[in-house]
This record gives C-alpha cells, structure tokens and sequence, in this order.
DNA sequence: TTAAAAATTAGGGTTTTCCCTGTTTTTTTG
DNA sequence: CAAAAAAACAGGGAAAACCCTAATTTTTAA
C-alpha cells in the first residue's frame, strides 16, 4: 500500500469546500487531511505533527485572504506548496498571489483532470503553470518593460492606502473617509492622488472599479 | 429499492459542480441525472423523457444566466423546481431569482445539511424559503409599503437609463457620457436622478457598486 | 545624530457631481 | 383630439471631487 499524498483545502465557500474534498478522495494517492475556512482558521488547525503537502487555498476569503495567509506560509512553512484556486482569471490577482509564494494557480472552472495534474506537477517539479497562468505571467512582464515599475506599484499599497481605497469603495465622501480615519482631509486627498497614480486610473469610480476588478473589496 | 429523486446541477465552474455532484451522490435518496456549464447548455441536455425534479442553478454564468434559464423554465416546464445556488446574497439578486420563478435561494458557503433539507422542502412543500431568504424578502416586501413600486422600479429601468448605468462605470465624465448618448447634459442628469431614487444610492460611486453588484456591468 | 525620505497637512483654484425647481417637447391613452 | 404622462431639457447654486504647489512633521537610514 502506498502512502498518499497530505492535501489541506481552504475556502469559505462551504458547499464548495465540501464538494472539492470529496472530489479530491476519489483520487487514489491523495489524501484531504485538513480543511478550514479561511486562513486564520487554517493556521489554528494546522498541525505541525502533521503537515500538508499542498494547500488548496482560494484568494478572497475573510478574516485573511489567500495572498496573506501564501505569505505567512511562505515564511512559516516554506516547504508547503500552496495551489491557488479563484473564479478571478485577473492577471494582478494571479500575478500578486505568485509574488506571495504560491506554486501554482488554478481556476474554478478548470476539470477535474487539470487538477490532478496541477497536483502530479506541483509534486514532481514543484510547480503548475498552465497555459492561462503563462499567458498572464508573460504579459505581465512585456509590461514591466512599458513601465518600469508597475507592477510592484501594484503590490505595494500601504495599510492606509488600502483602507482608504476600501472604504472608497462606498458613498461616504472623502471628508467622512478622513474622520473616520482620524486624518486630515488633506492627508486623505493625497492617498487619493498617490493611488490614482499607482492604479492609472483618474477618478473614484476608476478606482473603485479598479479595487474591485482586483479583488480588494469584498462585494 | 426506493426510486430516487432526480436532480440537474447547472453551473459553469467545473470543479465546483464536478464537486456538487459529488457530494449529492452521497444521498441515499437523490441522483444527479445532468449536468450543464451554463443555460443554453442546459436547456440542450434536457431529455423530455427523463426531465430533473429539482435543478440546482448559479444565477452568473456566462451565454444565458440563471435568470434567463429560470423564466425559460417557468413557461416550458413548470413541475421543475428550480433551487438557485449562489455567492451573493444580495438582496435584488434573491428577489430577481425568485421572481424569475426560484423555489429556494441557497447561497454557497451554506452546509450539506441545509442543501440536503432544501431538496426535502422541495419536494415535500414545493419551496424553500431559509431565514436568509425570508429575511430579505420581508425587507423587500417593507420597502414596498414604503415605496409602493421599489422592487418593480428595480426590474424596470429604462433602455436610456441601463445604457447611461453602464457607462457610468467608466471614468467618464457625465458630460462625456451625455455626448455618447446625444443626450443634454441636463437629461442625462435626469436619468441620475431617477437612477439614484430607483437604486436608492446617493451617489456615483454607489451608482457604480449597486450596477456591478447586480450584475449589469461585465467587470 | 543628522541628512534624506516618507507621511501628513495646508492653501487655493478648477471641474464635476449633486440637487433643487421649473419649462418644453414627445408619447401615451381615454 | 385632448388630457395626461413621460421624456428631454434648463438655470443656477451648493457640495464634493480633483489637482496643483508647498510647508511641516515623522520615520528611516547613513
């Protein structure tokens, strides 16, 4: 008897979480040991006696996302091969959970046959890129060249940049965003005037509509 | 040996109906008889001969959504009961679908025992209305004593004012958008207004969120 | 411990959005 | 056809968003 392979499935979404383990222990030589519901939760259940090979991890999940809990993994447990799951095909979102450590990217509507085979590849070569994964990846890079630095601009949001854009993403009006903040408005509009500049876009609807193309908002 | 009960799972995700499929298995008392990525497939698949009892439906997918299959259903196979499956819990979205001729709204992140009670209630009451539903539908229904035609205002905007929706989530100006529609600037003004009293927004940011959530923007 | 860098605050002006109250034009309907 | 309803358009004003430049404070790092 060969032993299996330890899988640990994180995702909100229960129905779904239920319905993908019972997927995955149809598969002769892989095991489900662990499944939570978002990373906090995941990261109390993980056992350290027993680990995971490969965390099946979707990206927008509450009390920590997929690109906080790939980070906290990769300083942790870097040996853990984290398989990022999503309904988003949005190139930053696959781009920024790659810079957070994961192996590999998978969406939902992928087969079950594409599955297996991201979960054979992240074993025997360490990762999965597939075809749609390149494709966002190469693209991403042709436009590094355009600009400089776009896409680490991206990335690197500060806290109160990213609070504000959350709360933008509402019909307070930016003095209220600055009170509830305990900021001048002045400090407000020039979290405003930074972001416009890191996200190309040139109005709060653009930004708004950026934050939620890019999952930063929950709907 | 009891016959069991028919069931079609309709959504575009492979792996989350790959998934749904699975775990419906499991009950004694149910078989998945078809399964479809979207509408149009649906209505494709659908054998006269061995029609479902229940169809488990997405309300977002692409070529023809939830809505759409629904009402094609209501006028061609009534007897069919239609459990809408979905990540929101928006408010219209519930409306709309039970409107569309849903017997039950069951959101993802549910548990199997509630989809395992939602096909019992199904098939024994003929509908099944969980307290998230009921909830939302109260408040739908107390904001139609409020506001005697809300929610048939909510169906109904017009062809000027879906269009000038649309293109508001945009970073166009409202100036350029009334020179896109040939429109006065003061008219497109007017669709503003009536937009904000139908949604019930308060602004354009609002405006924007209420389309995307509603699903009358492609992102 | 200082110079440099980053964050915060400020002044002040332009544009856009928002919100009234109307009038005119077009469409619907009895 | 005439009345009613709906759609388009308008003036004008207040609030919010946008966009500069620049000073001050805090943080970082040499």
């Amino acid at each position: 008897m060969l032993d299996k392979h330890n899988i640990a499935v994180v995702d909100d979404h229960t129905l779904f979480r239920k319905g993908l383990i019972s997927l995955i222990k149809v598969f002769p030589n892989f095991d489900v040991i662990l499944e939570a519901s978002n990373g906090k939760d995941f990261i109390q259940r993980l056992n350290p006696e027993q680990l995971p090979e490969i965390v099946l991890m979707d990206i927008s999940m509450p009390e920590m996302d997929g690109y906080a809990t790939c980070e906290w993994l990769k300083s942790h447990y870097p040996s853990i091969k984290v398989l990022a799951l999503s309904t988003m095909d949005a190139e930053t979102a696959i781009i920024k959970m790659i810079r957070s450590g994961a192996k590999g990217y998978i969406v939902k509507d992928a087969d079950l046959s594409e599955l297996k085979l991201a979960f054979s590849e992240l074993l025997s070569i360490g990762f999965f890129y597939n075809e749609l994964v390149s494709r966002k990846v190469i693209h991403s890079i042709s436009k590094i060249v355009e600009d400089n630095d776009a896409v680490t601009a991206l990335q690197k949001l500060s806290d109160n940049e990213l609070t504000f854009l959350r709360l933008s993403c509402s019909e307070k009006t930016y003095q209220e965003i600055a009170n509830e903040m305990f900021k001048s408005e002045k400090t407000i509009d020039g979290y405003r005037a930074e972001l416009f500049k890191k996200l190309n876009v040139s109005s709060r609807v653009g930004m708004v509509m950026y934050a939620i193309k890019n999952g930063f908002v929950e709907l």
